[in-house]
DNA sequence: AAGTGGTCTAGACCACCGC
DNA sequence: CGGTGGTCTAGACCACTTC
């Protein structure tokens, strides 16, 4: 039994109803039942029908097709779209236990780029936080992360706690980012602080976060070592259209 | 005048209505007339406008706070979220004239990978084309695809035209993919190919894509010279949730 | 308390697919 | 042609923000 009486929405309940149906007697590009019998069968009205398809259709789970009917979608397929997570989300999604050794913390005036990458005015201060992340123990990437200074002081940082949940607590909630992902050289200091020989391949990850008004919380750069991490997600063509 | 008497949906028209008074009168952070309002100004019903509104908040023109309003978005993140694409479509999006020139095209037998990525039986026939892909007449990535056999018989390609134009001529239009992006370092030949020094950072974007049905049509590995090549894309948090 | 976006109903017509 | 998903209407109540 799948039923989550504590859901709140009749999409939700819908959506958890079809979910079931799929695991329980559907396959691949089977088609599912049309719109207005899951009206019946569930009891609502096939706005919220709608609703609950376009959410699982956004996951991969199923597919529209315009005239005939609506498909259960491939199973390696499930891969969701990225979306924006710490690194410590990041890990635990792909079933690793993330730790952390701080190298630093301090207050630095931001540099013409940094200070253009989180709005401020040059020479503003704000918080630098490197840190050595880690999945199941061994190296993973380096982190840095530059805050605006009164997003949050340098005195008020805990190291025991992840930065998005106090970012969180201070009234900053993180909702969009762009990020920019590279490939790289390791130098000497990084290779020496990943534990791999100079020279290896890493992927750069640049990430200025925002809250809902665009306005940037954080500055983050990343140096994931290349033999253990790598990016995946899944896109589809036409995003906005349809 | 944004007028566009040809489009054929009233959110269309609406989103195009809204797309106008932004860029006519309101600043980021501005809020949008209530959705009653905007129901009155256009005449339609509040869904519709919901429809319009929606779509523009996927690009991130708008974004909502429920309880208080509508507002304009920060055009700084007008990014958008990344899209399944060609190379012929991302070069022309970062504003380069694409070309290839050919390196080999040979009907193979599938490796054991090769094909399970592609879902064919081991050792089953597929046609492979390996390409020097170049941005303004510069190298700029080497491509190699892998189709299944019967979606492309070797004899039929036209290296003059876009793969995916001829493969949607055939009947197989690539609706998603899964992709994977990891750091490389070139070797000597990759090197070479693409004017770099031996020992270069790559990036390797891996794809595998696939009809709506889930049906892989093509995969394809692609080394893009890490001097001239980054993947940029905008996430949001919490993907399908809101 | 008033106004906003979020969910939901019970209808309707249109565009497209397959027989 | 009937059945499907896509769009749309004119209402309604709820959850939340703001004052």
């Amino acid at each position: 039994m799948t039923v989550d009486s504590a859901r709140r929405h009749k999409y939700e309940i819908v959506a958890a109803g079809i979910r079931a149906m799929i695991t329980d007697s559907l396959q691949p590009n089977d088609a599912l039942p049309s719109e207005r019998e899951l009206m019946e069968i569930h009891g609502v009205s096939r706005m919220t029908v709608r609703a609950a398809i376009a959410r699982l259709a956004d996951e991969g789970l199923l597919y529209n097709v315009h005239g005939s009917g609506t498909y259960v979608g491939s199973p390696n397929l499930f891969a969701k779209a990225p979306k924006l997570t710490s690194f410590t989300e990041d890990m635990v999604s792909r079933g690793h236990v993330p730790s952390s050794r701080v190298l630093e913390i301090s207050r630095t005036d931001a540099s013409s780029k940094t200070a253009s990458r989180l709005r401020l005015s040059p020479g503003a201060e704000c918080t630098r936080i490197r840190r050595l992340r880690l999945a199941d123990g061994n190296p993973m990437a380096i982190e840095t992360v530059y805050l605006p200074g009164d997003v949050l002081p340098i005195e008020d940082f805990d190291a025991r706690v992840s930065l998005y949940v106090q970012l969180s607590e201070r009234g900053y909630e993180i909702y969009r980012a762009e990020q920019e992902i590279q490939a790289a050289i390791l130098d000497a200091e990084s290779s020496t602080l990943l534990g791999v020989p100079a020279g290896s391949a890493a992927l750069e990850i640049d990430r200025i976060a925002t809250d809902r008004r665009g306005l940037p919380i954080e500055y983050a750069r990343t140096i994931y070592r290349g033999d253990r991490y790598s990016f995946q997600m899944a896109v589809t063509r036409e995003s906005g259209d349809k």
